[in-house]
DNA sequence: CCAGACGTTGTT
DNA sequence: GTCTGG
DNA sequence: CCAGACGTTGTT
DNA sequence: GTCTGG
């Protein structure tokens, strides 16, 4: 699963230079410890009007609400969707055709056992994209909240022995594929869920990592018991 | 036909 | 135990 | 994902 | 909105 994860990349330009963005804000707080219902960046290939189509970083809330929710309650139930299940489920299916984005990242979590946290990382990239799906949901207030799920699948050799699943991690071709908007065959883009074939590494950090106001970068340090 | 769900993971 | 909040 | 709450009444 | 269950 991914239920945590980091976006503390060392500037909206490395930012944009790694996922060949179009527009990128000036400023981009660096999360060491990013929860479900948070706001994320997230990368979409945007079309306008007259068809040009660029390549945006927008903030959404993770935990997907769909526009048919009576509230936003159902978010936090909706951080994952299972890869192998994508085109069954009633709430996702729709999105995967047009509604699809990848969220950035530079290492995630996972809870091997309750208070022990481990830190992953790819060791070639200092940036990943999670596969996602997105949706917009108008709250009776009149506001739109924009959100979004992670997807995931079958745990690699390296993840099996941590997890039973982990999140979809696009390679940078596969990115491309994913954000394209002109691809709307599902056989097609479902097609690059699979687990990531890049060598990870993982490491133990402090259980306070748990806490998810203890997000700053050291507590995401590497951790060794006493 | 209408009503009600629409989700994942881990644990027991 | 189960739900909510972050 | 984990942490933390889980309740009511009346008064300010 | 769309699918499932009754």
């Amino acid at each position: 699963m991914c239920g945590r994860f980091t976006q503390s990349f060392p500037s909206p330009e490395f930012l944009a230079q790694q996922f060949r963005l179009d527009d990128w804000p000036r400023e981009l707080m660096q999360r060491y410890n990013l929860a479900p219902t948070q706001h994320v960046f997230a990368i979409v290939d945007r079309e306008f009007l007259d068809g040009r189509v660029r390549r945006q970083l927008l903030f959404m809330k993770w935990g997907l609400v769909p526009f048919w929710a009576k509230g936003p309650a159902i978010g936090s139930m909706m951080i994952n969707a299972r890869a192998e299940t994508l085109l069954e489920k009633p709430a996702f299916k729709r999105l995967v055709a047009r509604q699809r984005c990848v969220i950035p990242a530079d290492s995630f979590y996972e809870w091997q056992r309750p208070k022990e946290p481990l830190r992953i990382h790819l060791d070639e990239r200092p940036a990943f994209g999670f596969a996602g799906l997105y949706d917009h949901w108008h709250a009776p207030n009149g506001d739109t909240w924009t959100s979004c799920t992670i997807i995931t699948c079958a745990p690699n050799d390296f993840m099996a022995a941590i997890h039973r699943r982990m999140p979809v991690i696009l390679d940078s071709a596969a990115v491309e594929l994913w954000l394209d908007p002109t691809i709307t065959e599902s056989e097609v883009v479902t097609a690059v869920l699979r687990p990531t074939t890049d060598p990870m590494r993982a490491y133990r950090v402090h259980p306070e990592v748990g806490n998810v106001r203890n997000d700053t970068i050291e507590w995401s340090m590497e951790y060794h018991p006493s």
